[in-house]
DNA sequence: AATCTGCGCAACCGCATTGGT
DNA sequence: CACCAATGCGGTTGCGCAGAT
């Protein structure tokens, strides 16, 4: 019976928009088994959904300490500081906004920030190629931390600081982290001259 | 008052990466 | 060491709402 239920769930994927009674029955299944194998908290859930819908459903909207909508301005300098060394990285700069997902986020830039963005540089005068272009591989944002930086040490640094596991919460994101992405940022506006080493 | 256009949000799809067997 | 499955991420699309004409 219950194989039967798990593999018609696993075919039928529902779609579209979750209903007020989906949400509550995902919400009480993480809560009571938390938020890991997607595919089992479809299945055991009694939801008819994909896994991945439930992850995307969780992180962006049920999730708590999600913060929805008035992206302040010290926020929005944030996102466009880190857009600029990070690229279309949009889970590693949600990570460094403790409360915002990747999705709202990138819609945020989509819609709002590529616009001011565009009209800035057209306004300035240097059109042309996209603030950063997007790395494909982990590795490749490293190096390109590295490269805007031109600095070993602090390219390592850089690396601790964006951690990908790092959580939303806001207990564990404290002032003392934003302090050091603003100050992190603060030096990629103003970079210290570069030691004469290996690097180019 | 009705219609059209643009904007914002939520969700889906495909690809890449990581972990386990 | 190779293969398979699961998970995570980024890009894109669709829907609904608000404002302008």
């Amino acid at each position: 019976m219950a194989s039967k239920q798990e593999g018609s769930a696993i075919r039928f994927c529902r779609k579209g928009a979750w209903t007020a009674e989906e949400d509550r029955k995902l919400a009480e299944y993480i809560e009571t088994h938390g938020a890991k194998k997607w595919k089992t908290v479809a299945t055991k859930s009694g939801l008819n959904r994909c896994g991945e819908s439930c992850r995307l459903r969780w992180l962006n909207y049920l999730r708590p300490n999600i913060k929805k909508g008035n992206i302040s301005p010290d926020e929005e300098d944030l996102i466009v500081r880190l857009h600029k060394l990070l690229g279309n990285r949009w889970s590693l700069i949600a990570g460094r906004l403790p409360g915002r997902t990747d999705n709202e986020i990138k819609n945020y830039w989509n819609s709002h920030l590529s616009k001011k963005i565009y009209s800035t540089k057209i306004t300035d005068g240097t059109t042309g190629a996209p603030a950063a272009p997007p790395p494909t591989t982990m590795a490749k944002v490293q190096v390109e931390v590295q490269a805007t930086h031109h600095h070993e040490s602090q390219a390592d640094n850089t690396e601790l600081s964006f951690g990908v596991g790092d959580s939303l919460d806001d207990s564990v994101e404290g002032t003392s982290a934003m302090d050091c992405i603003i100050k992190f940022l603060e030096l990629d506006e103003n970079p210290p001259p570069p030691p004469p080493g290996p690097n180019h």
